[in-house]
DNA sequence: TGAGATGGTTCATATATTGAACCATTGCTT
DNA sequence: AAGCAATGGTTCAATATATGAACCATCTCA
C-alpha cells in the first residue's frame, strides 16, 4: 500500500473515532509505528486535515473538509438537494431518517435528519454501513450488479447482534427480496431493539448513489408499518434521483471504477 | 516534500479548479509528472477524495470531503452556528456576505449568503483570501500575533489589479488601521468595483478561526456606509465568537503551531 | 521520587516513489 | 484515409523517500 493510502486511511480511522485522540492510540489504531504516524499528522496538519489541540497534544479532524466539501457541494449538490426529501420522509414516518452515500468504497451516513419523539432511534453521522448488517447496505448493494453482491456475499461477515445475517446464502437471498419490493428491510441486523427500511438512490451509471433509510424502535413497528416506511422510502430516493439526475442532466457525469463494495 | 503533501496539494490544486480536469492537465498543474499524477489520483479515488469520469476520463473532487466534513461539523458547528448571523449580515447590509474560514495555512470561502439585489457581488465557495488584497485577510491578520503580520507583510504581494497593496508598509500600516477600527476596509485591492469590510471571528487561542465579510459594488458605497457595513461586520463576529466559544467552552480546544499565516 | 504512560525525535536501513520513454486511443488536419 | 498531435495510461531501473527500533523528554500518579 502507498503512503498516500496509508495517511487517508489514518485521517479516516480519525474520523470514525468521535473524540480527540492521542499519538500512540492512533498510531495503535491504525497499526502504524507512532513515528509514522507523527509524521503523517504533520503533514495532514499542515493542510487543516487534522489539527493538533495546542493544551491537550491530542489530534482532531480539520476543517480543510469542509472547505473541500463545501466546494464539492457547490458543484454536485447532492445533500442539498437530498435533505428536504429527507426531512419530508421524517415527518412523514415520524422516525429518524437517515442519507448515506457511497464514497471510497463504502457506504457511509452524510445526514440524520431525527425524529421528534422522545423514544426514536439515534445514528451519528459519518457512521459506516456495512452491506450485510443494515438496511442501507443491502439497499444498496441490491441495487448494483451481480458482481458487486457477489463480492459481499463472499466476504466477511461480522455479527453485529445475534440477529446480524453472517451467511452468503441469507444474504443473496436477502438481495432478492429487496429487489423484489424494491426496499430493504433489516431487522436488529447492526442494533438491537432497531428495524430499519431502505431504499437506494440511482444514478445514471452502474451503481447507485447512495440510500435513503428510516430507523424506528422494533417496539412500535409492525410488519404493515415497516412496510409503509419501505415504501416511502422508495418514493422518496426516486425522487431525489429524479430531482438530481432528472432535469439538467447535461454532462454532471457518473464516475466509474470506484473500487467495488464489498 | 513529502508524498502525502505532494498528493494533498494536488487535491487542493483540483480543488481551486472549478471544472472536470484531465491528467495531463492537473500533471501540469502541479508541477508533477504525469505518472506521479496518475498514481496519485488513483491513491485519492481509492478513498473517494476524487472522482473520475467514466466517458471523459477527467478528474474531479470526490464525495469523501463532504462526509469528513459533515462529521468536523457535527462535532465542531462552526458553519451551522455563524450562517445564521451571515444571512442577517446580508440582510441588514442588503449586500453578499460570505464566511471564511482559517485552514492549512490559508484563509478560504466556505459559505457565501448572497445579496437579492440584482446587482450585486459574486464570490464562490471554496476562494482563496489572500492576506494583502482582501478585506477578509486583512481583518484576520490585523488579529493575529505580530509575528505572522510580519512574516505576511515580507511575502510577495502579487497585484491583482491597480489598487491592490503591494508593499509591506502600506500593508502593515492598513493593519494598523484595522486594529483601531475593528474592521478591515478593501477597496478593489482584489476585483476592479468592488468594495469590502470585513471583521476576523476571535477564537480562544492566538489566531481567530476566520472572517464574516460584506462585499459591495464600490459604485452605490460611501464611506458612511462602509464604515456602517464594517460595524455590522464586527458586530456579528463577536456574536458568532461568542455563540460558538461563550457558553460550553469546556474543552472544545483550539488548534496550536498551524504553519502561519503568509 | 521513581515507575509507567505518553508525545516526540533520530538515523541507518529498507522500501516506495519517481520520471523518461514507452504504448494505445482519440480527434483533428490535410 | 493517412498522418499528426494530444491525451490517457504504463513500465522499470535509479534514487529519493519512508520506516521503525531505540532513544529522549515530560507528565502523572502513587
Amino acid at each position: 500500500m502507498g503512503t498516500i493510502s496509508k495517511a487517508l486511511t489514518l485521517l479516516d480511522t480519525l474520523s470514525l473515532m468521535d473524540r480527540d485522540v492521542g499519538l500512540t492510540e492512533i498510531a495503535a489504531a491504525c497499526g502504524l509505528d507512532k513515528a509514522t504516524a507523527r509524521r503523517f499528522l504533520v503533514e495532514l496538519e499542515r493542510h487543516g486535515f487534522v489539527e493538533q489541540l495546542a493544551e491537550s497534544r491530542k489530534y482532531r479532524l480539520g476543517s480543510a473538509p469542509v472547505r473541500l466539501g463545501r466546494i464539492r457541494e457547490a458543484r454536485f449538490p447532492f445533500l442539498k438537494t437530498a435533505i428536504p426529501f429527507v426531512r419530508q420522509l421524517m415527518e412523514e414516518s415520524g422516525e429518524t431518517v437517515h442519507l448515506s452515500e457511497f464514497s471510497g468504497g463504502r457506504l457511509s451516513t452524510v445526514h440524520v435528519e431525527d425524529s421528534t419523539k422522545a423514544h426514536r432511534v439515534f445514528i451519528a453521522v459519518g457512521t459506516l454501513l456495512p452491506f450485510h448488517a443494515t438496511a442501507s447496505g443491502l439497499a444498496f448493494i441490491a441495487a448494483c450488479p451481480d458482481k458487486d453482491v457477489e463480492r459481499a456475499a463472499i466476504g466477511p461477515m461480522p455479527a453485529f447482534t445475534d440477529h446480524t445475517t453472517t451467511d452468503g446464502a441469507a444474504f443473496r437471498q436477502a438481495v432478492v427480496q429487496t429487489r423484489i419490493d424494491g426496499y430493504s428491510v433489516n431487522r436488529q441486523g447492526m442494533e438491537a431493539g432497531v428495524i430499519s427500511a431502505s431504499a437506494a438512490i440511482a444514478a445514471p451509471g452502474s451503481r447507485p448513489i447512495g440510500c435513503i433509510t428510516v430507523a424506528a424502535p422494533l417496539v412500535r413497528t409492525d410488519v404493515a408499518t415497516i412496510r409503509r416506511h419501505g415504501l416511502s422510502a422508495a418514493a422518496a430516493a426516486s425522487r431525489i434521483s429524479e430531482a438530481f439526475f432528472g432535469v439538467d442532466h447535461k454532462e454532471q457525469g457518473t464516475p466509474q471504477r470506484g473500487r467495488g463494495p464489498g
